[in-house]
DNA sequence: TACATTTGTAACTATAATTGTTACGAATAT
DNA sequence: ATATTCGTAACAATTATAGTTACAAATGTA
């Protein structure tokens, strides 16, 4: 299984920063999330430098959007994670074979257009629609 | 980076058994992929479970497709690993949050829904045009 | 000013996924 | 019979990710 959470963690924080006008620090992020603030300052980095995001050091400081939350989608949260494309290619296929030679560029071109698939429909969700999901849900 | 490379050596295999009509051996199609043949038969494992190749030891034995390429989608050979969705959820949000208590749901509801999106795109390329594409980019 | 709070980040460890390797039994063609 | 090839278990090596510790820097408040 893949192991990496920081898209779903990201996708957490920023709701939980949306459901909240106070900044919330990394501690009671971590608390939600239920890992280390560590992980959560160095997950948020990326929101940050993306501009979804502000910190405060000091006392009363955290986290707080830059944005309201209807106008964050999601695939701006993926993208601010700096990630690879979902899809690998092996690193080394033959150069000799006719298939291994070639089969590089092939999936390169193949793996992209997937890959903005999975982002078109990133895009077709806000953090404020996470946010009204999980209040629905907590209703029920 | 993603170290996942099942897919990739997936199409690349059936590419390469696509352009051949004798057999090929894991060996030969490790060759090609630059890995172990090992790597090769545990992959080829879960293509030939979906019925899309088949295999047989012994002396001239080896790896045939059982299937036209054009019939053959890539995300039929995605479904064939038997992969987790691409997207991944921590495993612990913080039951007594109103955001962690229901966020799992909610992200189970929107990563299904990137999953069909990222297979939409696969269903729409198949090992024939691969290999096409594979050659044309041979020819310049 | 002194102090408590909080982020930023480096350095390291721990865990887990994946790949790579070795070994050997079973199947099969000649 | 023999050589070939797959099937698979067992294990090692590599890599990505998460988790942890530590401490400097920033900041609000008494």
């Amino acid at each position: 299984m893949n192991t990496n959470q920081r898209f779903a963690i990201s996708i957490h924080a920023l709701t939980l920063l949306a459901a909240n006008s106070a900044p919330l620090t990394s501690e009671m992020i971590a608390g939600s999330v239920d890992t280390n603030p560590v992980v959560i300052r160095r997950t948020m980095a990326g929101l940050r430098q993306r501009g979804l995001v502000k910190s405060k050091s000091g006392a009363h400081g955290g986290w707080k959007l830059m944005r309201d939350p209807k106008q964050i989608l999601l695939c701006d949260v993926y993208l601010s994670l700096g990630e690879d494309t979902v899809l690998a290619i092996h690193a080394h296929p033959n150069k000799y074979c006719p298939v291994g030679g070639n089969i590089k560029g092939t999936l390169q071109e193949i793996f992209s257009v997937t890959q903005n698939a999975m982002m078109d429909s990133l895009r077709q969700v806000t953090i404020a629609d996470v946010l009204a999901d999980v209040r629905a849900k907590g209703k029920k």
